[in-house]
DNA sequence: ACCTGAACACCGTTCAAGT
DNA sequence: ACCTGAACACCGTTCAAGT
């Protein structure tokens, strides 16, 4: 919403303008595209601006992907392939906590894209494939399955959180559209004013380490009580899909 | 995208057509536009669509709020709002716990909003208040402040992210225009397989209590080492704001 | 004070047509 | 095979006008 631009193309210059040389393809489509969301915010990638900026028209884009949700598919696939696997060597907690690190660092890399990533399902050949060798390393690091399973769950929920917060706190403005004051906070919020430098970016990466090696050690402890098995369903259906 | 609709309120019917007979009001405005969210999703709930569930024009609603987004960020308050403190009584660390619960349950109340609540950054009179409720309980249960500070933002990490997982995952669809077969994961991700059944909605409660619970054992216990404080920045400007 | 109509600058996508 | 033009059904928002 208010995007500020005036008409057509106003600032076809800023960008690339790129007079198509060589043809289309999907690949130039995908690199462009992370392009325009890193550089002008998720909202701009719209299909004409693509276009202006590949110079080609926006149903160009159609002939290599069939919708615009297809090429996201495509934006979000790159950012999890850009995950490097740690390779075998170090301890698996180790490696696990390495991977965790990737991951984030991944979001740094991408950060008008993530918002993007943390609310996609991983079920394209790469997502399940990176899925396939994160659970592998938890399994390294969990003996139990059902432990396992569920760490590599929460593991997963403390990794998106953590790189959402990280990339729409500071990619964004002041979220709300009628922030708070400065005064408001000193008069009602004394902890969280107190508290406020340990939020601060240069705190990040301290933050992040902490709550990781928590879950970690927790999971290389086993100490955690089993939590209780839900009791099997009413209804007696198949059981697949990865999830 | 391809929203299955034919022109111009072809299903006004559907959707409490309330002829207005009250005259409008910010709160019938907040309520009819948490009754879309979750009855069509974030993305039916343009202002033309609302004001046809209001029984006024689009317009009608600017002037109660002077934009789209204040509305939305009204409705990230109302959902926070929805999150109750638990009273005092019970030890600070099960307090902490079922607060977490309870933010939890406000995702699954609000399944369809709860994305957005996730991306939002919480400063409003209402959110700091939140936040400021949820520290004081952090500190009760970590004494040294830095600490406190750090678990308290892990912990949002945990309960976003897994609060995200949960409503995204079963309120959307396959995510991936083009979906992985269950064939492709049965031969390229055993492990997957084995753990699939893990990761259905029957294990939910499961998981997400065995991730909070090791957060919440670490933080009471203390054992994790004190991360390296990072070192003063290089501008040595001003430092405050919540966040 | 409260609401509306018309218009503007956008969207994603369809379809038939161009080369 | 690859790309385009025009059109359709939408958006959020502005502005002047109605009651």
């Amino acid at each position: 919403m208010a995007k500020a631009r005036t008409a057509t193309g106003g600032k076809r210059m800023a960008n690339a303008p790129t007079k198509r040389d060589r043809p289309l393809t999907p690949d130039a489509i995908v690199a462009a595209a992370l392009g325009l969301v890193e550089a002008e915010g998720l909202a701009a990638m719209s299909t004409r601006r693509l276009g202006q900026a590949l110079g080609c028209q926006a149903m160009s884009i159609y002939y290599h992907f069939p919708s615009k949700q297809h090429l996201l598919d495509a934006l979000v696939d790159h950012a999890i392939a850009d995950v490097p696997i740690p390779p075998p060597g170090p301890a698996p907690v180790e490696r696990l906590r390495r991977l965790a690190h990737a991951y984030r660092a991944m979001a740094h890399r991408h950060p008008q894209l993530f918002p993007l990533v943390a609310v996609h399902r991983l079920n394209t050949p790469t997502g399940v494939r990176f899925v396939e060798a994160v659970l592998a390393l938890v399994e390294a690091v969990v003996p139990e399955r059902e432990r396992a399973a569920r760490y590599f769950r929460a593991l997963g929920y403390y990794l998106v959180g953590a790189a959402l917060d990280e990339t729409t706190g500071y990619a964004k403005g002041p979220s709300a559209a009628a922030p708070v004051s400065d005064e408001y906070v000193a008069m009602h919020c004394p902890r969280l004013l107190a508290a406020s430098p340990y939020f601060k970016q240069a705190h990040w990466d301290a933050t992040f380490a902490l709550g990781l090696d928590a879950l970690l050690a927790e999971m290389a402890s086993g100490t955690i009580a089993p939590p209780p098995v839900p009791r099997p369903r009413v209804r007696p259906k198949t059981q697949r899909a990865p999830d």
